[in-house]
DNA sequence: GCGACAG
DNA sequence: ATCTTGTCGC
């Protein structure tokens, strides 16, 4: 007997995990990971996709790049995508991973000196059920260190949002401050982390690629002004919702330039049908 | 049927 | 993911 199209389609997903799971690095392998203040560490990647609110299919993939210890930003890309993959827990990789991995390819070609150092994404990582969500996925396949930062807790493994996790929670008194997300083999998956002294809700970090746990969770906080992690949150910063669907008509009408609540955009044309976009100016707190 | 469900 | 207003506190 033969499964559903549906069936068939995650059981192969799942095996593609599977495999890539084996090429997952969980250690430190960059010198500036073992240095204590990250001498060496010059830039921090951040990549998101955004949507608008009636349309799960058209998205904006969002690449920054940051420096570090500053947290600057030096190079952003901003491109609309066509979703292929319905989002699905814990196969979220499926559906995001082309259009990021793109927008590093992009970066790699024109500014390859501009390449990030590590990469943070926000979603899971080994915090997975099969222990290799998105970030682990994106840095698998680019190659580049990579850093998942979950803004929720995705209950997995048998960690759950118990009494114990939330009096974990608690007791979290400063930022920097962490507890492990243990699964049921015992082995640490993740940690809870407060990211900043002013934030009680903390976020949940863990190993994609290329780095250790602890180097993770002390980067993330290196990189926090707020609770989200900056290069993060100028990703998610950079699209907006309400300009979407003045940039899908700017897109549809292949405007080369247009204004959106009074400042304007550039956009360059790649291809006939592929466009990038630049804000000069936006207002940012 | 009920709960869970990263983004 | 996205929606939306006020509210509380430093």
């Amino acid at each position: 007997m033969s499964a559903s199209p549906a069936e068939d389609l995650l059981q192969q997903w799942e095996s593609e995990q599977a495999r890539l799971r084996q090429q997952v690095l969980e250690d430190d392998t960059e010198d500036w990971q073992r240095s204590p203040d990250f001498s060496g560490l010059e830039r921090v990647g951040g990549v998101d996709l955004s949507f608008i609110k009636g349309d799960d299919v058209n998205a904006c993939a969002q690449l920054v790049v940051l420096s570090y210890p500053d947290l600057q930003v030096l190079y952003e890309d901003s491109q609309m995508v066509t979703l292929t993959a319905p989002y699905i827990a814990g196969f979220l990789a499926f559906r995001e991973t082309p259009f990021l991995l793109e927008a590093l390819q992009r970066l790699k070609k024109n500014q390859p000196t501009l390449l990030p150092q590590v990469v943070f994404v926000d979603g899971n990582g080994l915090f997975h059920y099969r222990e290799f969500g998105l970030a682990c996925h994106l840095g698998v396949l680019s190659g580049l260190p990579c850093v998942g930062v979950a803004k929720n807790l995705l209950q997995v493994q048998g960690v759950n949002k118990s009494e114990e996790h939330q009096s974990q929670i608690a007791a979290l008194q400063r930022g920097g401050d962490s507890f492990p997300l243990i699964g049921a083999s015992g082995k640490v998956l993740g940690k809870a982390l407060r990211s900043s002294d002013k934030s009680s809700k903390p976020v949940y970090v863990s190993v994609g690629h290329k780095i250790s746990l602890d180097t993770a969770v002390r980067l993330t906080h290196a990189c926090c002004r707020y609770r989200v992690p900056e290069p993060i949150r100028q990703s998610e910063h950079t699209a907006p919702s309400e300009w979407l669907d003045d940039f899908v008509g700017t897109f549809n009408d292949r405007l080369s330039t247009s204004t959106i609540k009074g400042q304007q955009i550039h956009s360059s044309v790649w291809k006939s049908d592929v466009t990038t976009f630049r804000l000069d100016e936006r207002a940012d707190g």
